[in-house]
DNA sequence: AATCAATAGGTGTATATACATATAAAAAAA
DNA sequence: TTTTTTTATATGTATATACACCTATTGATT
C-alpha cells in the first residue's frame, strides 16, 4: 500500500522525509501483525525478544546487560521484561558468582518449547505475506544501512 | 551501522527475515534521534505527529478519527494524546454542532508556533544526518511499499 | 586500607501502545 | 415511534518506552 493511502496524505517535502516516515509507518504494520500473532501465546513483541535473544546462546547463560545490547529497541527495560517473563517460569534469574552485582538470565525448557512454537507461527505468516525477492530483500538492508551511516 | 553490530548478531535466516529487523531498528533508530530534539520543546513523537496533522488542514479542524487515521501508529490512543497536548495550550477541544458524537480538535497559535520551531530544529538535524541521495530514497520507499503489498 | 568513581541492575514516573469496555449520539430497522 | 445497531469518543488495564534516580558491588585512586 502507497504510504499516501496509509496516513491520508500527500504531502512529503522529499523522498528523503517519505521515507523516514515510510520506515516508521512500516514497523509499525510488521509489529501489528507480529503482536497478534504473538498472543496467542501470550507473549509480547519484547518479550519474545528477550527469549530469542537468550535462545541464540543457549544452553549459554545472558547478564540483563548483554540482553539489552542485543534488544532491537535499545531503551527497552530489560529487568521488567523479565519479571513478566519469569512470573510465566518462562526464564530464570540467578546472581553471578563472578560478579554479584549480575544477574544470570537463563531460558527454561517451557521457554524454548513456547519460543518454538511461536517462531515457527510467525515464519508461516512471515512466508504468506512474503512479497519481494531475496535480491530486493539485500537491496532493502543495504539502504537501511547506508541510511544509518551516521551512528550516534 | 550493519544490523550485525547494532544486535550483536550474525544469525539471520534469509535476507527477507534480516530486513524485518533492520526496518524495526531503523525505525527504533528514527524515533531516538526525534525524541531527543523534541524533549526541548516538551513534546513527544505522538504529540509532534498530531500536531502535524492538525496543521496539515489548517484552519480547519479535525475530529479524533480524522486524526487517528492519519496517524503513522494506527493504535494510537489520540482522545489521550489530545489530553496532554490541550493541558499545555496547544490545541482546544469543541463538540461538533452537527455531530454531537464528534469532538472537533483546532490547534492553537501557541501550537502552530511550537511546530514550526520544532519542526525546523528536526528538518537541521535530518539534513546532518543525510547519507542517501533522493534516487536512493526513491528506491527505499518503492521497496517498503512492495514489501506491503498485503496490506491487512 | 580507605576513599572515590564506575558499573549492573532494580525502581519510580509520565506517556504511549494495544486492546477491551463504557457511554452517548446518530442511523437503521422494526 | 420505538427498538436495535452502529459510530465517535472516552476510559480502564497491562505492558512498554524513555529517562531519572537509587543501591550494591566492583575497580581505580589516593
Amino acid at each position: 500500500m502507497k504510504l499516501e493511502n496509509a496516513l491520508l496524505s500527500t504531502k512529503f517535502s522529499n523522498e528523503a522525509q517519505k521515507a523516514t516516515l515510510n520506515i516508521l509507518y512500516t514497523a509499525w504494520w510488521l509489529k501489528s501483525i507480529t503482536s497478534k500473532e504473538l498472543k496467542d501465546f501470550d507473549l509480547t513483541h519484547e518479550q519474545y525478544n528477550v527469549l530469542r535473544i537468550l535462545k541464540g546462546k543457549y544452553p549459554d547463560q545472558l547478564c540483563v546487560k548483554d540482553i539489552a545490547r542485543r534488544m532491537i529497541e535499545k531503551s527497552s527495560n530489560v529487568p521488567r521484561i523479565i519479571d513478566r517473563l519469569e512470573i510465566k517460569k518462562l526464564v530464570k534469574r540467578t546472581v553471578s558468582e563472578s560478579d554479584k552485582r549480575e544477574t544470570l538470565i537463563t531460558i527454561t525448557k517451557s521457554g524454548l518449547s513456547i519460543l518454538e512454537s511461536s517462531t515457527s507461527k510467525l515464519n508461516k505468516v512471515h512466508n504468506s505475506i512474503q512479497t519481494i525477492t531475496e535480491k530486493e530483500a539485500e537491496q532493502l538492508n543495504c539502504l537501511l544501512e547506508k541510511l544509518r551511516a551516521t551512528e550516534v
